[in-house]
RNA sequence: GCGGGUGUAGCUCAGUGGUAGAGCAUCAGCUUCCCAAGCUGAGGGCCGUGGGUUCGAUCCCCAUCACCCGCUCCA
């Protein structure tokens, strides 16, 4: 509910995790056992909105893809990859050697830092200091003489952070930033990487990951695709699953959860198309979002920086990222999708790793190269967020104070049946509509209590129209369209409601 | 991972060292021709979890988990 005085942009994404719950949208992971830290469920009719999400993304990339640049529609299939695969994979793209690093923080300083990274002057004092190991030999004297510790560097082994000896003896070591000893953690890896093991069995022999992001899935069946179907540069391979990654901070409900969903489209192209396939995506994606209802007052476009960049995309044009502003985000905004140039990078590392040929022979120009790829690459779960946070709207002048006002292509509800009273008459009616209207649309029927609390019920959970059975339904076969966020309603035949829903989930 | 805060019915919260309350919601019945109305009634919590102190703890202490804020991190 509304709250008085000020109302924050905190207050209302409480407000919205609250309805979110009360409504069954999302609930957290495992509730019952205190919950699991980045892990969230869909209820009843979280899940609804996130299959509409899901489904209309498919719809625009692979049952209707966008037309190109010649006039015809683009070239788009669609795989659905196994969420583990050969841990080769995940070294041949990156993941494994980029993101295993050994991390020590300082207490005292709150600065963390790669273990590997520190080197650590030992002798035979309690008193070690530790320093980035490409500072200048003078920078650690000066450094040694402030610390009143002897400046003579030969009195001192050196020795990498990472090292037993070190490591057994913390409590010695001074932090680069710091002048007493003990301030350092014991170094975590950070893996974002989930592991398990295929196989009765666990040891290293066997261990897998469970993929940080479905792309790979789609490099890898590069190949079967071309092979098995008749596809030609440019096309796209599109893919929509889970994915997961040891965040080391999950926050802000499910922006940032350890399982998310994915939607990723790879576009493959000759390198000097790259440019304007990007900017191709760029525009189609954007378009997109706003189509199913996200305000372009909460959207931004947004290039990377260049030191923000992933490791695939350094060498090409880059990352532009659709953001969109959320509550918690607000002023700023939060990455909904990002669409790179991952350059040739992928198909590379899969033909060095693999020793198969990932290059593509051109049929008309009998031309053999490695395709570059354009990845608009959007987080479906961060798109149910934005949805929500997008549709939730506060109207004190109606009874639930609250109504979310998705656009009818994306309601969970597209429509409730309400006979006025329960009175024999005008239930049958009703429900003769319910069970017509159902088999093409998702729809409520609801009987119980006055008609208020349950305009109420459904604006709450975002049903744009209600269709409400009376007296007049009975005489002349005519019903009420109560519209959801104007409360106006008018009065159309029955036979009519089908049509008119079917009109209203346009985009 | 660090620091601060929070954790009592579905929700928002109150409360006390002696085994817990309100409003709203939910459900049932009656009523009602249109916006959580009215009347009557019902269900629902052993106070996040596990220890400890105590004759006895929801309220005290410790740990743990989760969430929120800040920092850090973020393929």
């Amino acid at each position: 509910m509304p709250k008085k005085g000020a109302f924050t942009s905190m207050d209302r994404m409480k407000d919205i995790v609250a309805l979110c719950k009360r409504r069954g949208f999302v609930f957290a992971a495992s509730d019952i056992y205190g919950g699991l830290n980045g892990f969230w469920d869909f209820g009843p009719l979280g899940v609804e909105l996130k299959n509409n999400l899901r489904d209309l993304w498919w719809k625009a990339m692979v049952i209707t893809p966008p037309i190109g640049p010649d006039g015809n529609p683009v070239e788009i299939v669609g795989i659905d990859s196994a969420i583990i695969q050969n841990p080769k994979t995940w070294e041949a793209s990156g993941h494994v050697g980029g993101f295993s690093d050994p991390m020590v923080d300082c207490r005292e300083t709150k600065k963390r830092y790669r273990a590997d990274h520190l080197v650590v002057l030992k002798n035979d004092t309690d008193k070690w200091p530790a320093f980035f190991e490409d500072v200048e030999d003078t920078d650690i004297e000066k450094r040694l003489k402030k610390l009143g510790l002897a400046q003579d560097l030969t009195g001192y082994e050196r020795h990498n952070l990472t090292e037993p000896d070190i490591l057994a003896a913390l409590d010695k070591v001074i932090g680069p930033d710091v002048d007493k000893a003990g301030t350092l953690t014991e170094p975590q890896q950070f893996n974002l990487m989930f592991h398990t093991f295929v196989g009765a069995t666990a040891n290293e022999d066997n261990k897998a990951y469970l993929r940080p992001e479905t792309a790979q899935g789609i490099f890898l069946n590069f190949k079967n695709v071309v092979d098995s179907t008749r596809v030609r540069v440019p096309f796209g391979i599109a893919q929509i699953g889970k994915a997961f990654r040891n965040e080391v901070t999950p926050r802000n409900f499910i922006f940032r959860s350890r399982e998310f969903e994915q939607m990723e489209m790879e576009w493959f192209c000759r390198a000097e198309e790259a440019k304007m396939w990007q900017e191709f995506w760029f525009e189609e994606r954007a378009h997109w979002w706003k189509s199913i209802g996200l305000s372009s007052a909460n959207l931004q476009m947004r290039p990377h920086e260049s030191d923000e960049l992933a490791h695939y995309a350094k060498e090409g044009l880059g990352t532009s990222d659709i953001e969109y502003k959320f509550p918690f985000t607000d002023p700023d905004f939060g990455e909904l999708e990002g669409i790179a140039h991952r350059c040739d990078f992928d198909l590379t590392q899969h033909q060095k790793f693999s020793g198969q040929k990932m290059d593509y022979l051109d049929p008309v120009a009998q031309e053999r190269f490695t395709p570059h790829v354009i990845e608009p690459a959007a987080g479906l779960t961060r798109g149910v967020l934005a949805l929500i946070c997008e549709a939730y709207t506060v109207d004190e002048s109606r009874p639930s104070g609250v109504y979310l006002n998705f656009h009818p292509s994306v309601a969970p509800k597209k429509a409730a049946i309400l006979p006025l009273t329960a009175k024999e008459e005008h239930v049958p009616l009703a429900q003769k509509l319910y069970l017509e209207l159902r088999e093409e649309f998702p729809v409520d029927l609801d009987i119980k209590q006055n008609i208020g609390k349950r305009y109420a019920r459904q604006d709450e959970i975002g049903t744009p129209y209600c269709f409400t059975i009376d007296n007049d339904t009975i005489a002349d076969q005519t019903v009420t369209v109560r519209d959801r966020n104007t409360m106006a309603q008018e009065r159309i035949h029955m036979d009519k409601v089908a049509d008119y829903l079917r009109e209203k989930m346009k985009r």
